[in-house]
DNA sequence: ACCGCACCCTGAGCGC
DNA sequence: TGCGCTCAGGGTGCGG
């Protein structure tokens, strides 16, 4: 699912709810490749502890705790961040949704699929990770808040600058696209917005890198700026998974111009969308506007 | 250094 | 109703 944007709600929404609280419990689901850091020792390292902290870094979030380590999380395709008392059918299994009349669903019962429960001594509401399928990540990070992860990462993609995509690209023979969702070269994009970006850009996704023009760099670097905020203002896209912390949807889906739109019509030219697959994944593009 | 590909996992949607 | 198939917004690690 979540990409900068939905990180970045994910970010904002939950900091009231984490944010100097202390940890009385956490519950895990089974060790599996979710946890870098074995349930057991995550358990015994966040209880007590009281978070002061937490940043995003492109589409990870890293909350720092009061007894100097650090907390890595990374919501995959499908992870979801969320609180107790939320109230969303989108929780729930489709044919469960379906049996609930409107308005049943009172707050969350965590299941199979929430892998991380952290109960708070306040005894307010608690803050669950509930990821179907398990590509997210959860790891204890050292009082430096090192991780090879973030190590890696580019310049987020909220402050590249036009100058830095253009150098990036000079040598670069694989689609101007592949670029943009390469987290080493500008951290947060995924592939909606990578596509939203290049048809604000008015560039066409399969475009060798190189071939990409510096005013072109620059189009798409303020089309990526500009997509990203406003799909942040809108609350994230709901397409399949996201839900807010707060169990509200975000609407950006309602706006987009070219993702997951295929034989559907432009909204400038009518032009019908056309898809392609580039590096083992969809991408979307009006032919008549980009180019 | 760069590039394509397999792979981790589960559920939804589709055609039959 | 059920089966088999394809697809899904992410990231890593491998071999060429």
């Amino acid at each position: 699912m979540p990409e900068l944007p939905e990180v970045e709600v994910t970010r904002r929404r939950i900091a009231p709810v984490l944010l100097g609280r202390r940890i009385a419990r956490v519950n895990t689901t089974r060790p599996s490749y979710f946890f870098l850091t074995p349930p057991g020792k995550l358990r015994s390292a966040l209880v007590g502890t009281t978070s002061t902290e937490i940043v995003r870094h492109g589409k990870y979030l890293v909350a720092r705790l009061d007894s100097g380590a650090g907390l890595l999380l990374h919501l995959g395709m499908t992870g979801q961040l969320f609180t107790s008392d939320v109230h969303s059918p989108r929780l729930l299994r489709k044919t469960a949704r379906a049996a609930l009349a409107p308005g049943e669903q009172r707050g969350f019962q965590p299941d199979a699929h929430t892998h991380l429960m952290l109960e708070f001594d306040d005894g307010g509401p608690s803050l669950y990770f509930r990821d179907v399928r398990k590509f997210g990540k959860v790891r204890l990070l050292n009082e430096k808040l090192a991780d090879p992860r973030l190590d890696r990462l580019g310049t987020d993609a909220l402050a590249i600058e036009p100058a830095e995509l253009y150098e990036r690209t000079r040598d670069r023979k694989v689609p101007i696209k592949s670029v943009l969702l390469d987290q080493a070269v500008l951290a947060g994009v995924g592939n909606i917005y990578a596509d939203e970006a290049l048809y604000l850009a008015g560039v066409r996704p399969a475009r060798a890198a190189r071939r990409v023009t510096r005013e072109e760099c620059a189009a798409l670097v303020r089309a990526v700026k500009r997509v990203l905020g406003r799909a942040i203002e809108a609350g994230g896209s709901s397409i399949s998974d996201f839900v807010g912390p707060d169990g509200s949807d975000g609407h950006y889906q309602d706006e987009r111009w070219v993702y997951s739109r295929t034989g559907e019509r432009c909204r400038r030219c009518a032009t019908p969308i056309r898809r392609l697959v580039i590096g083992q994944r969809s991408a979307h593009f009006c032919p008549q506007c980009q180019k």
